[in-house]
DNA sequence: ATGATACGTGACAAATCGTAACGTATATGG
DNA sequence: CCATATACGTTACGATTTGTCACGTATCAT
């Protein structure tokens, strides 16, 4: 019997010599830049070793393969904090949407999602994972704000929140996913007029 | 100076030993069953020869490179025929999207996606393309029916009909993108659901 | 000091892509 | 019929990448 295969032993001081410190960060950061740049199909574990300066089984010893190396990588980014509750539907969605304009028209993002949905069509174990950790908490977010406005009377208390939970995820995922040359104006731009659109749908609802 | 490289002769008639003509259909009927079964990653040009029956360099005289390949059986397959003018918004959304939701829920068209996403997040020069043909094309048809539905009245003269036709799109192409295991109903009665609800939405719009 | 572990270097097998060299088969044109 | 040109299958090859292994050295706990 060999002993326990790439164990993750980041924190735990057992005998040995530890893990250099800088070196996660060193790998994962190098990992995310290489992503942005070149994508995951023409990232390779050399590359990674090189920019993060460390040798090729260094980054095995932390990662079983270049699938977990790249997940990691953007799960150490991902930070949810909720959204503000600013009083009204509207002012809710601008805030949930647009301070993190930005952050979605960047390449990690379309990479991750990219990598989501090839795992997605190739029914991977990660694709649930990937979706619920990411996509459907943000489809929560929606929700949780349409629930607040329904208990504010902005919402028809008989609406299908969860329908329209759908709506307003898929119209943002949908300018993500938009190729950049096949848009008309910016994704600020026009997150912006479809948050008025909705608002103003959505609000329109209650008149039953 | 070499003879033109991976010549495309499939109907041109000059000297030479004829192009085996089932050979094409073969090796696209192969690629489109190994790209439901595997995925573009492990799709390999071998097995898509021995399943065509062919040899590998048979594959290469057709298609320069994997990707070409993949692209020219998924292409094969798309037709658009235009969704029948039913007299009513809601009529022509449940024409233009039940029929086709069986299709939606193949593996080969999140492979498609996939492969759009991906190519997309790298920049490469086919995803607008594949955008454009694909799922522009869907898109627009759904913009299309809103154009009848505003010229009947069944939609206020000044909505705006392009972000609404986000809305729709982003709406559907959501309920495709979405895990099997994430699912909490059918893709088809989801979308029978979802329908209603724009529909209900949309209509709303008039009462300005 | 000893033992255990991390690190870098270098080498390795396996898989896959895409190309090339052959011999054979099948068409056109003389 | 014969020459030419091309398609096809088989086999082999180089290049790239993945993931593993062996070795020597460095660094920690005990």
């Amino acid at each position: 019997m060999g002993r326990a295969p790439q164990a993750l032993r980041s924190s735990q001081s057992g005998p040995g010599r530890p893990r250099e410190r800088h070196v996660d960060d060193d790998i994962l950061t190098a990992t995310r830049e290489l992503l942005a740049e070149v994508g995951f199909e023409r990232l390779t574990m050399t590359d990674v070793a090189a920019r993060a300066g460390v040798g090729r089984p260094t980054v095995y010893r932390r990662y079983p393969s270049k699938e977990a190396l790249v997940a990691a990588s953007v799960e150490a980014l991902r930070r949810d904090e909720p959204a503000p509750d600013t009083g009204t539907l509207c002012g809710d969605l601008r805030a949930e949407l647009l301070p993190r304009a930005p952050a979605f028209g960047h390449p990690l993002v379309l990479q991750f999602l990219a990598m989501l949905l090839v795992s997605n069509a190739e029914r991977s174990e990660f694709a649930e994972v990937y979706w619920r950790d990411a996509v459907a908490q943000r489809r929560d977010a929606f929700g949780e704000i349409l629930v607040r406005a329904q208990a504010r009377g902005e919402l028809a208390v008989d609406a299908d929140v969860d329908l329209l939970t759908d709506v307003v995820a898929g119209t943002v995922i949908y300018q993500i996913l938009r190729p950049v040359g096949a848009r008309t104006e910016s994704l600020e731009g026009r997150l912006e007029r479809l948050i008025a659109l909705l608002c103003s749908m959505l609000g329109r609802l209650e008149r039953d």
